[in-house]
DNA sequence: GCTTTCTTACTCGGATACCTACTGTCCGAGTGGAATAGG
DNA sequence: CCTATTCCACTCGGACAGTAGGTATCCGAGTAAGAAAGC
């Protein structure tokens, strides 16, 4: 199992978007973290089609928060990054073959390996949703934000 | 993201051989599922390597859980499977780019991103770690576990 | 009848193709700003 | 000097290839059971 790149340069982007305030386009995002602008763009996208980031085209356009950081949550950018999807995915093997000619009752219930997966993946969630972009600003070290803020003054 | 199939099978394929003691062939419990025969073999070969299962070849062959079912947790097959490493590989994108030219004071502390992403990854392993087969033998309904024997011991 | 040997069928195990999905790149549509010409 | 217009550089957005990892398959090595032959 491996996640996508693009949930760490997501997190990344929307940290450094919190600093700033007004819109970056992807060229300088790109160029702040040494990633291929059009695939880091690509992925931006699928954050403005969850309503996570703003774009503005235009001259001095770019991407901007669509919300305040605190109402952001890491489930939110993983979800839209990743998929709604959920990692495990049962495929009811249990009815195939030797269950096909069982009688239904039997599989009343839900799958128990499904149950414990989900409910593994539920924690992940539940963490992931308890985190927000808020939070990463106030753990990191306040030399980084201005480090950021003046590179992109500056750049 | 998504996580392979294997998972799964090894879940159910476990489960079955926790409810029977002699050994069964990969053929057999392909059948039982309507599986690959040898794509689930070369699944269950990373079980034993895992020290989860253990391989008797010969003419009464096949596959048997390497310990009781109660020192088998769910994390111990999802590693064996998906491999050891986290699903979330922090790249260190901050370091890159404009951050390149930064003091090393300043990376001192882990990417507080990596740090958040672990956080949950570590809740989804503990929660994996928390159930074994036994317990999904126990939540299993009692006809599942006749039947599987049945079915197998005619076979 | 018992022991030893041999055959044989059955099992795992790793090496070999295929295929989906993630990664990466390109070019076109649209927009806002700035320069410019007119009043 | 102010305003309306035109032009243009800059931005996003979706359509088009490349590649890595997971999926599927095949064939060979090894083993234990069972049959057969000898004692």
């Amino acid at each position: 199992m491996r996640m996508g790149e693009g949930v760490e340069w997501g997190l990344h982007c929307c940290l450094a978007l919190a600093w700033l305030d007004e819109p970056v386009p992807t060229a300088r995002l790109a160029a702040q973290f040494d990633l291929p602008p059009a695939y880091l763009n690509k992925r931006l996208q699928a954050l403005v089609k969850a309503e996570i980031l703003t774009s503005t085209p235009g001259v001095r356009g770019g991407f901007r928060l669509a919300r305040p950081p605190e109402k952001i949550t890491l489930m939110d950018v993983v979800a839209a990054l990743e998929g709604p999807e959920d990692a495990f995915r049962c495929a009811e093997i249990r009815q195939r073959g030797a269950g096909a000619d069982a009688p239904t009752s039997e599989f009343r219930k839900r799958c128990g390996v499904d149950v414990a997966m989900r409910k593994a993946e539920l924690a992940w969630r539940r963490e992931l949703a308890a985190q927000t972009i808020a939070d990463l600003m106030a753990a990191a070290p306040r030399r980084a934000a201005d480090r950021v803020r003046r590179w992109h003054s500056v750049g």
